[in-house]
DNA sequence: GTGTTTGCTTAACAGTGTTAACCTTGTTGT
DNA sequence: ACAACAAGGTTAACACTGTTAAGCAAACAC
């Protein structure tokens, strides 16, 4: 195994195990018995390290979802099914997902491009789910990547709400996150029986 | 003015001009023409600093979205205004909203709960909006309490997206903005005329 | 006037990301 | 075969970081 895979696995296992401000270079290079300058003979600087872990973070949690939707069902079950394992992962993995939003914005726009294609393919697949649900006069939105990206980011907002533990004490877990998919979905579709 | 005082000034001074990675405390010392560790006289540590901080910034915060509400209007354009506040707060004031949810969650439960009083009044105030709707048959909601943290973390998930760039280089920003805001209320909503 | 508290200081510790300079190796060009 | 070079690592150092311990001077208490 190459050091550059043998760093990143190093990382990996410890964010996962001592958290994210555990993650220092001189800590990762010891767990890989190098010293912290090899590092950078692999990676530019520790942002640049980071974005290849949060790399991996997203391949992962696109596997999740592609895996979560089932085609013969309807959209509104797809979409359902996407957004609880959008949640499920975040909360079954919440420092591989809180280090994908972890890299500060003003580093964002130095990432490369090329490296979100997978995470536009996943953007593709709920797009075209929303697509498909419009067809099928299920949902009603206009453009079906803009309703993708705002699906995902009220998702997102849940999530963190209750990954940072800023949910009221007072509510349940279970029942605030169904209630948000709920209505989250419920923004998209056509109600049938005005009560 | 009390030195207390003087350091959360120079913080926040800082936080607005150079950004949240170059808050120190030599560097805020110094602009209060004190040594770092005088902070420590008035401040438990970092964190607890950063905490005053946050505590000023859901103090604008909330008394933007209080102002921006109008009593007279029907519930669905209160939510409607709250909602465009609270991301108009967002965007124009990114550094001051960003630490609010900068802090680790690890730190958040030694957060003294009294201190988010102040927030629960918007959230009452929000929960208010939402059961008026209710008892008017505008909107379709089980718990107002909840529906008021879920339509919260929807927006906060939306304003995110923006701060972090990343939303999708071919969505226009206000486009995003205004159709999220119309999908999150519109989850909410009991449609009268189903198309 | 001695004792104590208040408000600050200096010095230091242990850690951080990052760079420059160096030292082995193995590979390549002639 | 020998010089030149590149790969992949090292040590030492710089300029920071948050935080603690010890000390010092002025103000106040009795």
């Amino acid at each position: 195994m190459s050091l550059r895979e043998d760093i990143i696995e190093v990382s990996k296992d410890l964010l996962l195990k001592e958290g994210f401000n555990k993650i220092s270079m001189r800590r990762i290079a010891s767990r890989a018995n190098v010293t912290a300058t090899s590092i950078y003979l692999h990676f530019k600087n520790k942002d640049d390290l980071l974005l290849a872990l949060i790399e991996e973070s997203i391949k992962n949690l696109d596997r999740s979802l592609m895996d979560a939707v089932d085609v013969s069902k309807d959209p509104i079950h797809q979409l359902e099914a996407l957004a609880e394992a959008y949640i499920w992962y975040a909360l079954e993995n919440p420092q591989e997902y809180e280090i994908i939003y972890m890299v500060r914005p003003e580093e964002m726009p130095k990432y490369p491009k090329e490296k979100f294609q997978e995470v536009r393919q996943t953007y593709e697949l709920l797009a075209g789910i929303i697509r498909d649900g419009k067809e099928r006069q299920l949902f009603e939105v206009d453009d079906q990547l803009i309703s993708a990206y705002t699906l995902w980011a009220q998702i997102h907002g849940v999530v963190t709400v209750v990954l940072n533990k800023r949910l009221d004490t007072r509510i349940p877990r279970e029942i605030f996150l169904n209630q948000a998919i709920d209505h989250i979905i419920q923004g998209f579709v056509i109600q049938k029986t005005p009560v």
